[in-house]
DNA sequence: CTGTATCCAAATCGATACTG
DNA sequence: CAGTATCGATTTGGATACAG
């Protein structure tokens, strides 16, 4: 890929970091991939992504539905009924997540190998070294 | 893309969050990033990555080499050299990484614009509502 | 040049209690 | 059901000083 080149100044790279920074967190990446599957209210939202609580969820949604990623569409009704979906926007950005998502899931054992490998060594360092 | 379905309780699933959380953060994603173009040196990232403090870098860097995903060469030279570069992992996760700065670059219009419309939205409630 | 160590401020987050 | 409000704990991060 091109590397992000701050020096240029292009208004472009300087605040793509302010939507990654929202996009790519953790949770948004949860919820984004959860509602690839389609319409979700609330709760199942909550029940489905292991333990996000009920505030981050809110606040997730909440930024997410700023950013034009998911809508919010509520039933005036008792009990309220709320149910979240993608926008076309989101769409596109569940193709991204969903790669990344899968790469960090298929290279979950390199990378644990990795870490204990450097762990190991970190240990023998602070034992022998 | 596939849901991630957490009460599976595959153990794929349930740890790449952790994953995510490491290699998906703000730093990571421009080490990663600023990476993909070459071999850099400790300096030469710091200067490259706009904001980024001396202790974030080393903190990003390191995490990034216990996941494997980064190599540190040190050169017992005075002023010490030291060089970053991206492991045959590392440029598996450049592919994922850079569609996903790219979609944040090409949709920040988009984005921005959602802002707006949200915001004018709040703005109108709080006065009028 | 490439860090480490320390301190402190700010942001994040979970738990809990309460509401329409 | 789907939130909001609040509080305290933890985490994060920048600034600064110092070291090999």
């Amino acid at each position: 890929m091109q590397a992000i080149d701050p020096t240029a100044h292009s208004p472009g790279a300087c605040q793509a970091r302010e939507v990654l920074d929202r996009v790519g967190d953790k949770w948004s990446l949860y919820v984004i991939s959860q509602l690839g599957s389609g319409t979700k209210r609330f709760n199942e939202l909550k029940r489905e992504i292991d333990g996000i609580s009920q505030r981050m969820l809110t606040v997730t949604l909440r930024g997410l539905e700023r950013d034009g990623i998911v809508t919010r569409t509520m039933y005036p009704v008792m009990p309220p009924r709320v149910e979240y979906s993608l926008t076309d926007l989101g769409r596109t950005l569940l193709e991204t997540v969903g790669t990344f998502v899968r790469w960090a899931e298929e290279n979950l054992d390199q990378i644990e190998a990795a870490r204990a490998r450097y762990d190991a060594r970190a240990g023998e360092i602070e034992a022998f070294g």
